[in-house]
RNA sequence: GGGGGUGUGCCCGAGUGGCUAAAGGGGAUGGGCUGUAAACCCAUUGGCUAUGCCUACGAUGGUUCGAAUCCAUCCGCCCCCA
């Protein structure tokens, strides 16, 4: 086991805070596997990069040693936790709870380790907790207190509503750390009030006060907003290899530390060395990011993976030649096509007057020949079977539909 | 419960009777440059086999030759007072 000193190191890499140091720095002097949880919320069932990495981070403590409680709030989404939010949030059916609680922990448990998990849905105990026992848990906070919630005074003081069950929300979780006996509970920044209203909670019922652990907020590829699927610059677990690859390519060069630090589960020492080199300009950042690219891809994608993206995005973006699998999309095509037409139905334009200004705007080809603007109409075998290509990056083959 | 305000395209935001598919900005997309990074330059940004037609300025109805702009009702949101 890696010495106390050693292990904060480690805890520390790319984090955003700990809250308090001091306490964390005791706990581990007790060298006792520390319990570190992890609450999350099945409320989306596409889970992207942002979302792993508390679990790269908990990972870590397992790797040092400690275990993981890992958290299914089945219960709380009920509420729907209002972080970051500046409305309320629908609350969820059980059946759609219960459906993106498996692909959540599908996806940990490809970055956990499941002998060191301890995976615990908070029904077990808010469920049965009665009336009394609400009451009980609620005269521990204040109003004051609750309101000085960052998204919570902001609305309020917008006049936007808020409902009374949503301070239960805070409530509620920390219900959870005294439930499992957290020692360490981790969340984005914005969960920071959350952490900090379980280590009082736990304080009020007698035990040690858990430390809280918050990260960064990932941002997406687009580099300035949080990874999302609404913003659309997301990074799904799911993502197949090749797209993974190009989507990681993509992102400024200002984060791919941070993407190290955060997103792959290259040794701390290791990203260290990584980002010096990096400043004294002894590594060209293309040749860091691709090597990122390979070990995002192979996190999620089987061993070889990496490279073969590589290959795939090489062909593509440094030959200029179509990828080698090309969706092949199925259609009905006349004798004579329209291309604007087509390129709505293979998915490459939203609509038909996109494509037909794709093709003006000299974004368009067949079979890597460049598309004249102002030419929409084509003898349907020179665009059967062929590669449609819009920008850089989206191929089609159409296929007779018959 | 009373009084006031506001609702425009993906977002912000001009527009107060015709010249408005709707200024400007952001974002996004396409092209150039490149390392599919950043920065920068150019173009596009409602739909439609399209020198035209259709649909659009919260919803519905009305006034008018003509409405995002005027009127009525409704819906949403916000502010102040109680």
């Amino acid at each position: 086991m890696l010495s106390p000193t050693e292990q904060l190191h480690v805890i520390k890499s790319g984090i955003a805070d700990v809250v308090p140091i001091a306490d964390l720095k005791k706990k581990l002097e007790r060298g006792v596997p520390l319990r570190a949880k992890l609450g999350v919320d099945p409320t989306a069932p596409d889970l992207h990069l942002g979302h792993a990495v508390p679990l790269r981070k908990l990972r870590q403590f397992q790797d040092l040693g400690h275990i993981v409680v890992l958290i299914i709030g089945d219960f709380t989404a009920l509420i729907g936790d209002p972080s970051g939010r500046n409305t309320t949030r629908p609350p969820l059916t059980l059946e759609a709870i219960q459906a993106n609680a498996e692909t959540y922990i599908d996806q940990a448990f490809k970055i956990l380790d499941p002998d060191k998990t301890e995976l615990r849905r908070n029904s077990e105990w808010l469920g049965e907790i009665d009336f009394e026992k609400i009451l009980k848990l609620t005269s521990q906070f204040t109003v004051a207190r609750i309101l000085e919630r960052d998204d919570f005074s902001k609305r309020y003081s917008e006049g936007k509503p808020i409902s009374l069950h949503e301070f239960l929300y805070p409530v509620m979780q920390a219900y959870d750390s005294v439930a499992i006996q957290a020692d360490v509970e981790l969340g984005g920044t914005d969960q920071l009030f959350n952490l900090l209203a379980g280590r009082e909670l736990m304080e009020k019922s007698g035990m040690e006060p858990q430390v809280a652990l918050t990260l960064p907020l990932l941002e997406g590829t687009d580099g300035v907003q949080k990874m999302s699927k609404s913003y659309g610059n997301y990074i799904g677990l799911t993502d197949g290899p090749d797209d993974m690859f190009g989507k990681v390519m993509s992102i400024p060069d200002t984060l791919m530390i941070k993407y190290y630090r955060l997103c792959t589960g290259l040794a701390v020492e290791e990203v260290d060395a990584l980002e010096s080199e990096l400043r004294d300009g002894a590594v060209h950042p293309n040749a860091l990011k691709r090597r990122l690219a390979r070990e995002v891809v192979e996190a999620y994608h089987p061993s070889g993976s990496g490279s073969s993206a590589e290959e795939a995005f090489d062909r593509v973006f440094k030959q200029h030649q179509a990828p080698e699998d090309i969706a092949e999309v199925a259609v009905e095509l006349t004798d004579e096509v329209h291309l604007p037409w087509l390129l709505s139905e293979l998915g490459l334009a939203a609509s038909s007057s996109e494509g037909r200004r794709l093709i003006d705007g000299g974004g368009v080809k067949i079979n890597g020949e460049p598309v004249e603007p102002r030419q929409y109409n084509f003898a349907r075998a020179y665009v059967e079977n062929m590669v449609i290509q819009v920008g850089k990056r989206r191929f089609a083959r159409p296929v007779s539909g018959y």
